[in-house]
DNA sequence: TCGAGACATCGACATTCGTCGATGTCTACT
DNA sequence: AGTAGACATCGACGAATGTCGATGTCTCGA
């Protein structure tokens, strides 16, 4: 409850001598917790080596792979791997399928569809 | 190079034992160069109050924003604001403009929709 | 039942990051 | 010239991140 009529901000201004420009139209302003979240799915995407992860993931034949074809193209070791996967799952932008011994991993459909309309206006 | 017709790699795998999946397609992976590139440029929307910026700045009614606009909406200090204001500048999403005392700074046409398109399949 | 292998998790380490007080630089006004 | 104010930069601090060896868990075949 903001309470004593504080409903809307635009107005509220009382601009006295040089105030420099807009206080940034109150409440139009992407709210933390919204923001924190979308934050948290585009830091998945902040290390090169996790966007070489999807590029192997989303262009291999059945549009699924496994850490052990992972490993090698990128110079990195299995824990370091299995690391960088689990950050892409747990932003959901990955899916992980354990079939027997070996996990096969694939893009979830629209996840990146969805981060890359937030960017665009009007969203 | 893979040579030798493999023009598809669909069954050019020769599964001796078990191999488990396709070889990561070769050369098709996005390079390191590449993926750094991008990567940093994700880095700079992985904050949330980047993010905060960045929505205020193009909200804004003259897509202009100066530093003490910022400073209270967010709730950070000023050289806080001036820190991250730089990243957004240097991944080329924020065009900087100081006019007299005043720094303006609008997102750069194009930044973000280029960036968008990267995530799109075929980009 | 046992062992090999694929993958996840743990612990450790160096590096990077977000934040802010202190200080520097530059502009405009008196 | 001198002062006030907006913004950038510096230095420091705790927290988070990327990497990997060691180890754990689970599945499958012998």
């Amino acid at each position: 409850m903001s309470a004593t009529t504080t409903d809307t901000v635009e107005l509220g201004l009382q601009i006295t001598d040089e105030t420099c420009c807009v206080p940034a139209s109150g409440d139009k302003v992407l709210q933390l917790t919204e923001a924190e979240l979308l934050a948290a799915r585009f830091k998945a995407l902040s290390d090169p080596n996790r966007l070489r992860i999807l590029s192997i993931v989303s262009s291999s034949e059945e549009l699924e792979t496994c850490v052990c074809d992972l490993s090698e193209p990128l110079g990195l070791k299995q824990p370091t791997v299995s690391h960088h996967l689990k950050i892409l799952v747990d932003a959901g932008i990955l899916h992980r399928e354990k079939r027997g011994v070996w996990a096969y991993f694939s893009v979830v459909p629209g996840a990146l569809e969805s981060l890359a309309s937030s960017l665009l206006p009007k969203n």
